[in-house]
DNA sequence: CTATTGATGTTCT
DNA sequence: GAACATCAATAGA
């Protein structure tokens, strides 16, 4: 995984990021759910230009954007280069599960671990100290998928501003999305 | 199953 | 002050 492949349209690039594998030190797993964000949608951080927060976004494309959301969590992000990049939402569990147990608070099933970007970033030890760090670099690490999986699309969660916009991606059926319930399930 | 609420830091208006 | 790309716990149907 090189930095050509975050430097391409976010949407495209949230599509080919399910069914890839990343870890972070070691710990992670393939990522089942994101989202797209840039420079022109009214719910990307970067629609009101650059700031404090959301520096990164207007750096180069193939590197990490971390920020804490309700003053309790952190979303993991990676740039797509001019304001664009794609929230890794949740993935599936594969390695360094034992980890990811002991970072979770409460006890969850397997499958859960990183079910939610918040979830995702806890289980993956992922803080602000990441921002802006390169992704092909230690400590990621990414393992291409062997083929193209099925991808369903669906609006964002969790926004107000654009909220139709279908910019959310998904392995369609997997046990390990942020929302699991039948009415909610893509 | 759904709906509601409390916790809580940073950024922007 | 208000808003916020969330989570876990709780109560009710």
């Amino acid at each position: 995984m090189n930095r050509a492949f975050f430097a391409r349209d976010v949407v495209t690039v949230a599509r080919a990021l399910i069914g890839v594998t990343l870890t972070i030190d070691g710990v992670g797993g393939t990522i089942v759910e994101t989202e797209a964000y840039d420079a022109g949608d009214p719910a990307s951080h970067s629609f009101s230009g650059p700031g404090v927060r959301n520096a990164a976004m207007f750096g180069p494309a193939g590197a990490a954007y971390v920020y804490r959301i309700y003053g309790l969590h952190h979303c993991l992000n990676v740039t797509c280069g001019d304001g664009a990049a794609v929230l890794i939402r949740a993935l599936a569990p594969t390695n360094g599960v034992e980890v990811m147990r002991a970072r979770r608070a409460t006890m969850q099933p397997e499958a859960l671990l990183c079910a939610g970007p918040g979830r995702l970033c806890k289980a993956l030890g992922v803080d602000r100290s990441l921002n802006g760090a390169p992704l092909d670099a230690p400590p990621f690490a990414w393992r291409e998928r062997v083929a193209e999986p099925p991808i369903a699309a669906g609006p964002r969660i969790g926004i107000t501003r654009a909220a139709d916009v279908p910019w959310r991606f998904v392995l369609p059926g997997s046990p390990s999305l942020s929302r699991t319930t039948p009415s909610s399930r893509i």
